[in-house]
DNA sequence: TTAAAAATATACCAATCGGTATATTATAAA
DNA sequence: TTTATAATATACCGATTGGTATATTTTTAA
């Protein structure tokens, strides 16, 4: 890594929670300068404008928190443990590092659905690709006959993550735990009846 | 209703489905001048700054959803009738007036949790009654006999709730209907095993 | 160690931001 | 119809927005 690759990548850590809770149209110039202690020349010097450091950090984010449950996942040899870990990941956002502002994929395609559409291409793919990865683990548990035959994996794999998601935004929105955890135990019911 | 009355609505409806698709932090004073074709005198002369206007749209957005709920409801006895009256609603964003952006309290949620707490205890007070009201219609299908006494009432409110805004969700990021009416056909499965 | 190249800082730009004081116009009661 | 008052428009404010041209410093390879 040469420096600017290292000052790149040091910006995409520094602003990348920023754009996770404030959105990309909260989150301004000054935001990123203040942060890094960088100046304006140095960020347009790596970035060509304001949403290639956006596109990059949507990016980054992302990452985080498909490492963070890839790495718990490779813990456990069954599918339903496997599946679990999704729980346990995104019903304890201290505990991993989904970190500051909690899901950026709810984030992102909440607010950049209408108003920017390569952000919302971004997280549209995510998604899809978090499905087929859902639909593939579904699939393999029904291949060891972990999982029922009647399993739909398609639905199923899209109902778990309607659930997450829900439950984040059931979390932040009444602020009361027993409501989140309420959701848990029904995503929880969902996948023991697999 | 004298003059300023009718002003001070018909600013709400015209910004209320901007407020709702470009977010709080993205909707500018000029967006506002622009779709009323008055001028920053005459809405600063009807509110105290942006963020009373915000205040004012999010709740006129989230009481024509309430409206276009409890008017469908009203036509079906049935408890279990009137919970998939969520569903139907939730389901045909271009036949109710969910209008522009989506569900409000999704977007309000997701965009003012971190940053604009008044926004933030608006939408979360309202998920708290939706909840509530959930609660209510369950625990009355109950005493009629129409749902079994296992329900859980406020498992199956909140659960409710989580998978509604979480089809908005999927549906919105994917843009494939089919991801959208997979989340649905749950929905409709919860409901009819109370 | 040096010199060319790359990276960063400085200083600036026009445009837009939210907001306000004041002038003008429209309303509404007498 | 008049007149006091309320409502709207005009013209402006300083601050901040995203972005850029250029000067200065720091890397990096010879």
């Amino acid at each position: 890594m040469n420096k600017a690759e290292r000052t790149r990548q040091f910006i995409i850590e520094k602003a990348a929670p920023i754009f996770n809770t404030k959105g990309y149209a909260g989150t301004s110039l000054s935001d990123m300068t203040e942060s890094t202690g960088l100046t304006k020349g140095s960020i347009y010097g790596n970035f060509a404008d304001k949403d290639e450091v956006a596109l990059a950090c949507f990016e980054y984010n992302h990452k985080m928190v498909r490492e963070a449950i890839s790495n718990e996942m490779a813990q456990f040899p069954s599918y339903r443990d496997k599946l679990l870990v999704y729980v346990e990941v995104y019903s304890n956002p201290r505990k991993y590092p989904l970190q500051h502002g909690g899901c950026p994929l709810l984030n992102t395609t909440i607010e950049a659905d209408d108003t920017h559409p390569r952000l919302r291409a971004l997280a549209g793919e995510a998604v899809v690709k978090w499905k087929e990865r859902l639909v593939d683990l579904i699939e393999a548990g029904k291949a060891i006959k972990e999982f029922k035959k009647t399993t739909d994996p398609a639905r199923t794999a899209i109902t778990m993550i309607a659930l997450l998601e829900g439950m984040i935004f059931v979390s932040r929105a009444t602020g009361d735990p027993a409501n989140g955890k309420a959701v848990i135990e029904s995503i929880r019911n969902l996948i023991h009846e697999l």
